[in-house]
DNA sequence: GCAATATACCTTGACAGGCGAAGTAAATAT
DNA sequence: ATATTTACTTCGCCTGTCAAGGTATATTGC
């Protein structure tokens, strides 16, 4: 898949928001968050690895999110992250935030 | 004036097109920006002066703006800049990317 | 049988933008 | 006199992104 059409330099800051959004739906892994993402956007965006699995480990050092390993009896290995109380209060904020950021630069450009 | 109630992590990306929108307007210089975009946010947000200054020394090196020492025959001396043709494009480019972006933030979060 | 692809995770090191802190200098307000 | 405002500049750190590399299992094609 090539050619995204968005830079990820306007989504940087979201990151973390976006992977939140996902958990708030239901439990789940890296390599799924990823193909989700991709296909809400109709492979207009993703996440890169590097990024997606260092913010997970922010997101978890920051007890936003916990991990466990899912119990695959085939297949490749999967950790599960599951979104804290404390994470869906901060998505909470993040979806406001975004609000107020969406009329701010509305306002300047 | 304290208490800005947006991060800049959201904004940033978005710092050089807020600059160029400015000088769509009319020549100016650095500090003239930074009041004007304070009072068109009603002091919600405000460039840090290095932000603001490291952007010039980009736009300028890529050729998105001209600058020149105004003729103050009293005050600071001020540096002017002036928007490129390139930069125009680029403005509008940017400007439809942030619409895009929007579209594709509010589908993920 | 075996190579390629898809699934799934992880780490390292570099890079770029934002910004705190500090400095310079002139004009104005107290 | 002193503080504040106007106005620009540089240095060095911090943080998020990501290219590049790695590991391991399962499936699909030839």
């Amino acid at each position: 898949m090539t050619g995204l059409s968005i830079t990820s330099d306007l989504v940087r800051g979201h990151t973390e928001t976006i992977i939140l959004a996902q958990l708030m739906e239901k439990d789940s892994y890296g390599y799924e968050i990823n193909k989700s993402i991709q296909m809400k956007t109709n492979g207009q965006y993703e996440l890169k690895e590097a990024t997606l699995y260092s913010a997970f480990r922010r997101l978890e050092a920051a007890k936003m999110i916990e991990s466990y390993w899912g119990d695959e009896t085939t297949g490749a290995r999967r950790r599960y992250y599951r979104i804290t109380k404390m994470g869906k209060l901060l998505y909470e904020k993040n979806k406001e935030d975004w609000e107020e950021t969406k009329r701010l630069i509305d306002s300047l450009i």
